[in-house]
DNA sequence: CAGACCAGTTTCAATCTGCAACCGGTTGAG
DNA sequence: CTCAACCGGTTGCAGATTGAAACTGGTCTG
């Protein structure tokens, strides 16, 4: 256990890792939004992080082998951000996070709804899940199911539906 | 959707209630150490709490449903702390967030031996300890499996084996 | 009535957060 | 070649949050 560490209790050594208001943020765009820049990151996201946090964080990451970061070979400055191992056996703790969220809190429709598969798959798809990312994130050979396809065509769906919704209301 | 939220995902509205590096901490030692009085959670906690951010914690828990207060009838200035059917709720992101930081973090070995066991015992085990919950916070019936004994005594046999292993070394 | 115990509160310095503006370099279109 | 758009950040700053330490007003016990 390194000095600096609160206690060697595996809940207080996970919270000093990833328990704040953004590191979860980032990784889940990139896991389940497949953002790997830092503009897709800033823009994309929901939440509007600040370019400075995010650098914050991205460079913390890095530094607690939660992402990689590496050049992308098209564009001289471009960065590419990965999940490594570490960060795709978080994806059951999203899944919990995201079931949980689902129940207690007054979640959007369209973005609740990968939640609700992921909850609905269960530790089955999860695993199906996690060799998916690490085809996209760590060149491991691609699986059969596309369970990023899943949730992402779920997501637009509900997105497609939503905006029809808005557009009979006017 | 209440305003002042950054958006409608059950991650980050999940994050937003227990996202920061004391709220977890705090219903973990109500939930797994039966810690219920405010200088029990002070003293107890491994990670020494600060008063007034534990002051402030419980305020804000007991705002957003996740604890609830109650005076002690057996001393007029004490209150008592309890889980809500929401906070119990939480059982399977506290296994999954101790099973990946058993495998991510330097953790101690008395302190993980929960973790474990939770981790091995799988949604069944999760769901005896959720009813043992409702009984000792909610005032349910108690179940016949009691899962908080399970854990605390595997909890202090490793403490004494680690008194013993100190105790021969010197 | 003294001393321990109770749940916090106060104070203050240090750190962290988040907004807005800015930066130098790279790229692709004309 | 020029220029505008794009790249991953950095800087400056005000306000919020954190955390250590001392302290408060009250209650219970011997």
């Amino acid at each position: 256990m390194k000095a600096g560490h609160r206690s060697g209790c595996p809940i207080n050594l996970t919270l000093e890792m990833i328990g704040d208001r953004w590191s979860l943020i980032v990784i889940r765009d990139v896991m389940f939004g497949n953002r790997r820049h830092f503009r897709e990151l800033r823009r994309g996201s929901e939440e509007k992080i600040a370019s400075n946090i995010l650098a914050d964080r991205l460079k913390r990451l890095v530094q607690l082998d939660l992402l990689s970061r590496r050049d992308d070979p098209s564009h001289a400055q471009k960065a590419i951000y990965s999940l490594t191992e570490s960060s795709i056996q978080l994806v059951p703790v999203f899944a919990q996070l995201g079931a949980w969220g689902r129940r207690h809190t007054p979640v959007s429709r369209e973005l609740s709804i990968r939640a609700r598969l992921l909850e609905e798959g269960g530790p089955a798809m999860w695993k199906d899940f996690m060799a998916e990312l690490r085809a996209i994130h760590l060149g491991a050979p691609q699986p059969a199911r596309s369970v990023f396809g899943e949730l992402q065509s779920a997501y637009l769906r509900e997105v497609a539906r939503g905006a029809r919704a808005a557009g009979t209301r006017r």
